[in-house]
DNA sequence: ACCTGAACACCGTTCAAGT
DNA sequence: ACCTGAACACCGTTCAAGT
């Protein structure tokens, strides 16, 4: 075989498989994905920098599809287009989440997301040192029902009784519909705590 | 050598190696794990159920000395020090936290603390169907800062020009102290947020 | 430029053997 | 009961060879 008249792959083939292979439950490997797309491990490494930098290429393409449109309006509607965009992502990709985890963001579509909440904020009123870590708040809350999606119940799994936890993981209602529900409700106490911080800074 | 006398493992001891190892920078794995010990890889399966039994043990041994301590006091008492906890716990091991994202806790000081905080908020009158979520929130929030603390600037890595972004990437100031302060200034906010949403469900 | 196949160092795990 | 050492299947990565 040898090299192709027309390539079978690029990074768009290799990240769009990749992200196919992780919502289908399997475990993310080099060999898998290679797998998948009928191909030899080694040929991807023509394409893409590694496991890590496969990685990367599916956030930089979760990104581009969920994240791309520039949200207009206030602070307050460029938070909330923001986290509702993220929230979906995670939400309908949860297996992905972990592998994101503690990883270095460079996607420039997923930069440049960051970057609108970044200003935003600033605008707001929001001093410099602070408007990193709220984006941080932010996107872990997104990310916290992402994973709280991706593993409903098998978060906790008490081994010994409980006063309160092991109930409470037996009666909550699980699935997407009632999940929304409460991250709209969260969704909403986050925006009034920003908007007490924001009155509180006046004050000074 | 094959049994020695007295025992040369203990799952302490391999809790206690395992986040040394992984505080100390270094990947985590069962074959560093066991060199660190002085033992054969395999002498592990002994004492531990693999890898992920492993990881759950680390988590285990720090929520020992972290969250052992059952607060008292009403519910803000309740969430405020438990949040205090998690955050010096992750402060302190940020390295383990990506380690721990996505996978089920079973340890019973673990389960306890989340327990402790379940009954709490139960108290305060938060329904049966919104307790698991705000914990799931609060969590990703002190998880968050972990994160935030593990990599500070290594979050986000802009490689084409941002408006806001990279220029509060170079300035935040970085460090736990001012850490700690923002820590505390979004735990108020979680705190006077849920203080309203306790509110408009007393008007319901 | 892009794929294969061989090779490498390393990974987590099992298990018989030894005390 | 607890450790070793050999063995296994698999992992991510490199690189020469082929078109």
């Amino acid at each position: 075989m040898a090299r192709p008249r027309v390539p079978l792959l690029s990074t768009e083939r290799i990240a769009d498989a990749a992200i196919e292979l992780v919502d289908s439950g399997q475990a993310f490997g080099v060999n898998a994905l290679a797998r998948r797309l009928g191909v030899t491990p080694s040929s991807l490494y023509n394409h893409v920098d590694g496991r890590d930098g496969i990685i990367e290429l599916m956030r930089g393409r979760l990104g581009e599809s969920y994240l791309a449109e520039a949200p207009s309006g206030d602070w307050v509607d460029v938070v909330t287009h923001t986290m509702r965009a993220s929230r979906r992502m995670y939400a309908e990709h949860p297996s992905i989440v972990p592998l994101l985890v503690g990883k270095t963001i460079t996607h420039p579509a997923v930069i440049a997301s960051y970057d609108r909440l970044a200003t935003a904020l600033l605008g707001a009123g929001f001093p410099d040192d602070e408007v990193i870590t709220v984006i941080a708040i932010l996107d872990s809350f997104a990310l916290g029902f992402g994973l709280d999606l991706a593993s409903p119940d098998d978060i906790w799994r008490p081994e010994t009784p409980t006063t309160s936890l092991g109930r409470l993981l037996e009666v909550t209602a699980k699935g997407r519909e009632r999940s929304d529900q409460v991250f709209e409700i969260g969704l909403e106490l986050l925006l009034d705590a920003l908007r007490l911080r924001l009155g509180r800074l006046d004050l000074d």
